[in-house]
DNA sequence: GTGCATATTTACACTCTGTGCAAGTTTGTG
DNA sequence: CACAAACTTGCACAGAGTGTAAATATGCAC
């Protein structure tokens, strides 16, 4: 598809020091995102299932078979919106002291991504992915992708933080329930908000992680009056705030 | 492949009152049962990936269109065996009285699954699944599904315990959060025994299992001097014991 | 710029998957 | 037995995914 033209380039003067992309690197990440832009526009207009692998190349100008040199299948295609949403979480994550209570971390982390650049394009592919088992087996691959990098991420911690031993129950254990914390505060944010975007929305989505990992770090406590959850977005407080 | 011959019927003077099984289920049953083995043994002798539904359908002596009438895949025949593993979980969790609190029902549960019969299967399976991208989709699939039905039996829990109000955020975190915990004490295991089905090994994932539920039941309390962990089969006794 | 090594795309051929359909076969029932 | 419903099977077909070799683009040295 990147026919020989000029290359975008870097805008102007900018800081084109660190890795200085190549031509042949942009031309790749160009075909890659012309992939997934064409294929989310295939889900959204034909829906899922309803269009060939051969459909989403003729849209993004390549063959058949370049489509497959970049993605082993549909699916994996959509997948990578997920994959760049829980890489950006997971860089967040990386980003926080190694000090820190790991569950304030993820907390700090999570909340990150309630913002509607971040959430947009996931939001979308979460919604269609419920109803569609194939695009669900991928997002689940994507999650489990996912915990396997924070186990990593935490490891990586433990091994810098000195005083710390650690054991690979606990970090695994943990990231599990993690990123099952995320998923759940998704799947209620989807049941009660549908995946608008705006602030309100995104306000009870943060709102719903930050309740979902006090949850986890509470032991989930049985709650004795839990009426009074998730409706309000008064800022930060959080039942279950104890230690986290 | 159940031509007609006579049927294996019960033994001789069973139980024959509940449901009274015809043969048409027998025989379904039955070339379910004949297709999972077949794929099973092919999975051991050839290795993931290095066989066709029709090599299955011919061990099975059944034609590959009725493969393709019980299964969708080669991949969803081999996860019959996770089901079936899962499925026993909870029908261990539904069996526990509706007052208890819930993470104990799940302790309970899940240390009924650290026994040589319940377990051969799914071990082998899922060491197998590791190395194999495809099957190790399905397995997230069939424990994501698992999750799906934890929620539904606890939803049904609370709403028969009278003076439990319930919280869906609630619900799905927990339910999620100990299937990370049980999948991440059969990965501690695996590394740790290989799947090996002697009483020592089934001991160390027993311990395993109410360990993981235990770090949950405390909020992932951070272990301050936590070399003593796992590595003994001293019975119940477990660290973080305070409440589950 | 020319030329060459390397990376990427493409066409083609091929096997395997998954599904609709219509004709056969088996089982349940009157 | 006869008939209906359930189940199996063969066949045909669209699509997935992969190996291969030829064509094209890019990087780099000169």
């Amino acid at each position: 598809m990147p026919t020989t033209q000029t290359v975008p380039a870097q805008a102007s003067g900018d800081n084109a020091v660190p890795p200085a992309p190549s031509r042949r690197e942009l031309n790749k990440a160009a075909t890659r995102q012309a992939i997934t832009d064409a294929a989310l526009h295939l889900l959204r207009s034909k829906g899922p299932g309803n269009f060939t692998v051969e459909d989403i190349a003729e849209a993004a100008a390549i063959s058949r078979r370049t489509f497959f040199n970049y993605f082993s299948s549909t699916e994996a295609a959509l997948a990578a919106v997920t994959h760049g949403f829980l890489d950006h979480a997971l860089a967040q994550f990386r980003l926080r002291p190694a000090g820190e209570p790991i569950l304030e971390s993820a907390r700090a982390a999570l909340i990150q991504l309630a913002d509607p650049m971040t959430v947009a394009p996931m939001a979308e592919l979460y919604s269609l992915a419920q109803s569609n088992p194939q695009l669900n087996r991928s997002e689940l691959e994507a999650w489990d992708h996912c915990t396997a990098e924070i186990i990593d991420a935490a490891r990586e911690r433990f091994a810098r933080t000195p005083g710390a031993e650690f054991d690979e129950l606990y970090l695994r254990a943990l990231a599990g329930s993690l990123i099952s914390c995320g998923k759940a505060a998704m799947d209620v944010w989807f049941a009660r908000c549908g995946g608008s975007l705006t602030p309100e929305s995104l306000s009870i989505l943060r709102q719903l992680l930050i309740d979902a990992v006090g949850l986890l770090g509470s032991g989930f406590a049985r709650p004795e009056t839990p009426q009074a959850s998730t409706t309000a977005n008064n800022s930060t407080a959080t039942p279950f705030a104890d230690r986290l």
